[in-house]
Order: C-alpha cells, then sequence, then structure tokens
DNA sequence: AACCGTTCCAACCGCAAACGG
DNA sequence: CCCGTTTGCGGTTGGAACGGT
C-alpha cells in the first residue's frame, strides 16, 4: 500500500494539482493524483478542487444578498447544501455549511432536515418548492432597506467595517420606536409615523443603547439577520 | 509572555447515488 | 439486473487563529 498523505495541503500539492488539472482537465479522480505527482487520494485532490483551488470560486465574506439566499433556501430545502450552492455561483456546498454553522445557526435554530429516501424524491421536492418573496429588499450594504415591505420605512446605517455607527442625536427629527417582543430576542424598527418633516426615510439609531437588551451581536449580518427573523416572524 | 477557552474552517470520514461493464 | 468502481453529499473534527485574563 503506498503511502497517503493526508492534513492541510502545501502550496507544493496545490501547484501540481492546479498544474495538473489545467494540462489535462478531470477525467478520473482517483487515477489522477498519481500522473500528477500527488501522494493524495482522489477524493482529497477532488475535495481541495471544488473548494479551494478552483478559479471559479468567490472568496472573501459572504454579501448581505448572499446570506438572504442561504436563509431562504435552508428554510425551504434544510441541509440540502449542495442544492443550496446551486443558487450562490462560486460558493461551495462546504462554504455554506460552515457559514451556517457559523453564523446562523443560533439566529434560524436547527430545522428539521429533510432526509428523503433517495436523491430523485429530493429533486422533487426541491422542484416543488417554491421561493417565498423576501420579505425585506438590501440594495446595499451599507444601507438596510425596509421600505418594499412595511408602510413606514426604516433604514440603519453602519460604518465602512460594517460596524454600527456610534451616532449622537444629530437627526433630531427622526425617532425611532424600538418593540422587544416578548422573550424572543427581537427587535422592530420604524420611523416615527408622527414625523412628517422627514422626506427622508434615513434613521441613525444610537443602537449600542439598546443592543444589551436586544441583540448581542456586533455586525451588520449578524444584526440584519435579527431583523430578518423579527421580519418573517411579525409577517411584516 | 504564557496560558486557556472559543471560534472558524479546511479536510476528513462514512455512506449513498451514479456510472459502466 | 448485478456488481465493482467512481463521484457526490452531509456530518464531524483537528488545529490554527483569535481574544481574554
Amino acid at each position: 500500500m503506498d503511502y497517503v498523505k493526508k492534513g492541510a495541503w502545501s502550496p507544493d500539492e496545490d501547484q501540481k494539482l492546479v498544474d495538473y488539472i489545467m494540462k489535462y482537465r478531470i477525467w478520473n479522480w482517483s487515477h489522477m493524483p498519481k500522473f500528477a505527482g500527488l501522494s493524495r487520494t482522489g477524493k482529497s485532490c477532488r475535495l481541495r478542487w471544488i473548494n479551494y483551488l478552483r478559479p471559479d470560486l468567490k472568496k472573501g465574506p459572504f454579501s448581505i444578498e448572499e446570506v438572504e439566499i442561504v436563509i431562504r433556501m435552508y428554510q425551504s430545502l434544510g441541509n440540502r447544501w449542495s442544492a443550496i450552492a446551486k443558487e450562490l455561483p462560486g460558493r461551495t456546498d462546504n462554504e455554506i455549511k460552515n457559514f451556517y454553522h457559523t453564523h446562523l445557526k443560533k439566529h434560524l435554530g436547527t430545522k428539521v432536515e429533510v432526509k428523503p429516501k433517495s436523491r430523485k424524491k429530493a429533486k422533487q421536492i426541491e422542484m416543488s418548492t417554491q421561493k417565498k418573496p423576501l420579505i425585506t429588499n438590501c440594495p446595499n450594504i451599507q444601507s438596510l432597506d425596509f421600505t418594499n415591505s412595511s408602510s413606514s420605512s426604516s433604514y440603519i446605517t453602519f460604518d465602512e467595517n460594517y460596524d454600527f455607527l456610534e451616532t449622537s442625536n444629530q437627526h433630531n427629527d427622526v425617532t425611532s420606536i424600538v418593540n422587544q417582543v416578548d422573550d424572543e430576542n427581537i427587535v422592530i424598527l420604524e420611523s416615527n409615523p408622527d414625523d412628517t418633516t422627514s422626506s427622508s426615510s434615513s434613521v441613525d439609531l444610537h443602537i449600542k443603547d439598546f443592543m444589551d437588551v436586544s441583540v448581542d451581536s456586533s455586525n451588520v449580518v449578524d444584526f440584519w439577520l435579527e431583523l430578518y427573523m423579527a421580519a418573517d416572524n411579525l409577517k411584516i
């Protein structure tokens, strides 16, 4: 039995794999490693290529739009990571699974997992699942726009690091109403309906004042998730 | 600086599906 | 249809990185 290397890939191994695939394409994962000069299983090579070396992979953090898709797909499909990944070009099932376990689990809880007897059956379920309309619309990462889903509008602004702005009360013409739903750790933010002076729907909130009682997150994605779930639960 | 607990993700494993003779 | 091989999927985990003391 030949020696088979395990564990982290070295830059040299990566280069060998990339060079080989670029030259000869993928023809057979289980036979290819020895031709590529790699002491790895085909399985390991395949995983490394699919999850890390493929040139069409998207690197970096998930965008709000991508998070939104993951949430929506997870809610309809459950733990069918590869199916979810098909909706996110450049993201792998493994990456989405990791993202879910590290960022979303605490918000979404554990869904009843879809474990159909066969993949064909799973496909049928997938095809019959209607996409739920999105409750929120987040046109860009700097502002969260609830205008499409509510008669009132709410904006929260963040700094370039996606951290909450610690605003001063410089926008006295606009106030916020904070509703905390019992035991749910949910916060709904709305502009003040009495405010007739503001054609602008921008609301700067002194978020950290109520962070402790409502949300323990410290970045825009986590906080937005809280809002998203709140809006979803309350059918705004 | 050293230690320790936590977070995150790359990569593993086992199993099932798909393929091909 | 059967059976061996290959591919794909989802759960799990080792260890690096990070943060706090």
